[in-house]
DNA sequence: CTCCTTATACTCAGTTTGAGCATTAATGAT
DNA sequence: ATCATTAATGCTCAAACTGAGTATAAGGAG
């Protein structure tokens, strides 16, 4: 009954930050296959009295970074997740974290660098539509997938998720389903990653910029947690600058919700949920008439239960 | 940089089950302790091939129930979370997961047996108005706690935290927030766990039936976190039995919300929403006009994206 | 048959949304 | 200076959703 094998414990770090308009996510170079990683550290039981703890010590060491809010997201460990450097009974479990953070500069210490967060998951950005390769890649190749099948009883349920998921019927495409559209991609080997686990042709480069291990998965986990948490936390302030206007607080929570929004709702839904507060400040490289500069009104923590950013109505295309 | 420590990885399992329009819990008593304490097993890095595997397979095993829906919950790894028999360099993480059946009989290889969800969380219970235990202890304990507290600048954000969880000024009650009641009460020192921190006066009983090490935490967690799943997932249909009236589904989401709900609305919401569909039959034994019985809609699995109990407005009092 | 009880149906006002039109205040070209 | 251009900001309105009732139906007990 007492197993205490060789267990490795990693705690991985999802981080996040929004800059120029775009989602960007820290990661390292992994030597060995020259695929983006994400940064992780040991969890060391002897000095760290909580995972949290050990997480934001090794982040704290290796870069820089101010983190602001960090949140657990997922325990992985699933045997063959881990392909590389793995030796005998050795077994390595992450415990995925997401942290927010606005500075976007790394330490000197190591090779972490900031990407867009898209580059991962393309099909996620609906910014300026829907995604190019949706219709010319995504649909098709599901569609592939799904008629090689042979029909069972959940063929019908498959055929739905993938509806639903994708909104390929209902024209409504739910932004949060993140981690639910790339499982199915996996299952449908679609993605470069399944090829470990034996999901997908040889060769096939798949969708979207390939990570190592399972990373995009935890990516996935951290997009989706995030597209929803943003609506009754106040999280995007943790990315934003001190000051900002309505306009580029919209297009960060778009940048994560990759969507866009009805800009005359969302300012509606922000100033009249007490948000924020105006600074006097003016911010007038607007090209137009100036916009007035708010910050995050820390009250409303203590005012309301669920303080987070609403998504009014999502707008059609660019 | 290798920290493969001795590490032990638990897998806790918060076992749900709504009988007779009570909340039910899967314990197991703490020989050491005669306390409750959720059932566990090891994660047996050589033998399960997931997480979740290693959980279903000693829950298969302990206990003959069947498990539906499965999710994990939280990791937790807090050095002194659990005190007993841990020697040395030794630490257990444990994974926490919430799993729902609908079938109330243990098997027989346990001392695993069905309490009341609300005998550790009374407070929780909101169905036949407002908890006593609120109004006589923890209304003024928390208060004389707050004011015995040093005054710093934190002090006005304790204020408004505890109003808030607690609900004392804006009259609403935020179901969800379970964990962080908790988590505010054992701050406090309210809760008989936290002597082990050395939070509590010794020989307090504190409020609500103890658990073993932080398993009232975990419970905690997994009611918060179903309370807010089942109003965007068909939870509650697998805690229920095949056919059932509205009366009864609407009996289950108020054992596990712990709050009253309008008969009208709730109806309304369900039968609008494609939850249920009329299987013909009527329970004869409710006292008066028969009900008819539903069944859950499988279909609306396919046909909506977030298909939930939405708690519609909540009813005061009995 | 009448009363009591619970199920089920329907109503209605207040609020929240989705969407668009209108107005304001800068900038740069003429 | 004047005007066209560009955003920011303000306002309106109908449709949808909610909270809270009132009304009716269909059993059982006496």
């Amino acid at each position: 009954m007492t197993s205490s094998h060789q267990i490795e414990i990693r705690l991985n770090a999802v981080i996040v930050a929004v800059t120029k308009e775009e989602p960007r996510l820290l990661v390292v170079d992994d030597a060995p296959t020259s695929k983006h990683a994400l940064p992780f550290g040991p969890f060391n039981p002897a000095a760290d009295r909580t995972l949290e703890q050990g997480l934001r010590g090794w982040v704290k060491n290796q870069t820089n970074l101010q983190l602001g809010h960090v949140e657990q997201l997922y325990t992985f460990g699933d045997r063959g997740r881990d392909t590389y450097g793995q030796s005998g009974s050795e077994r390595v479990v992450s415990v995925g974290y997401l942290a927010l953070t606005n500075e976007a500069k790394p330490g000197a210490t190591t090779n972490a660098h900031w990407t867009n967060w898209y580059d991962y998951l393309p099909w996620e950005d609906w910014r300026e539509g829907e995604p190019e390769i949706l219709q010319r890649e995504i649909r098709p190749r599901l569609s592939d997938w799904f008629h090689g099948l042979p029909k069972t009883t959940a063929t019908a349920a498959l055929r739905q998720r993938i509806h639903l998921t994708f909104g390929l019927k209902s024209r409504t495409w739910n932004e949060e389903l993140v981690l639910e559209r790339y499982e199915l991609l996996y299952e449908a080997g679609l993605i470069a990653e399944a090829v470990r686990a034996g999901r997908k042709k040889f060769e096939d480069p798949g969708l979207g910029k390939e990570m190592h291990s399972d990373h995009r998965r935890i990516i996935a986990t951290a997009l989706g947690r995030l597209r929803g948490k943003i609506k009754y936390r106040p999280l995007v302030f943790e990315l934003m600058p001190e000051r900002f206007t309505l306009f580029q607080l919209q297009r960060a929570v778009e940048a994560l919700s990759g969507t866009r929004l009805h800009k005359q709702n969302f300012r509606r839904l922000i100033a009249d949920g007490g948000l924020v507060e105006e600074t006097g400040s003016v911010d007038l490289h607007t090209g137009g008439r100036p916009a007035k500069q708010f910050c995050f009104r820390e009250e409303v923590l203590l005012e309301r239960l669920s303080p987070g950013v609403k998504l009014p109505g999502k707008r059609r295309a660019g």
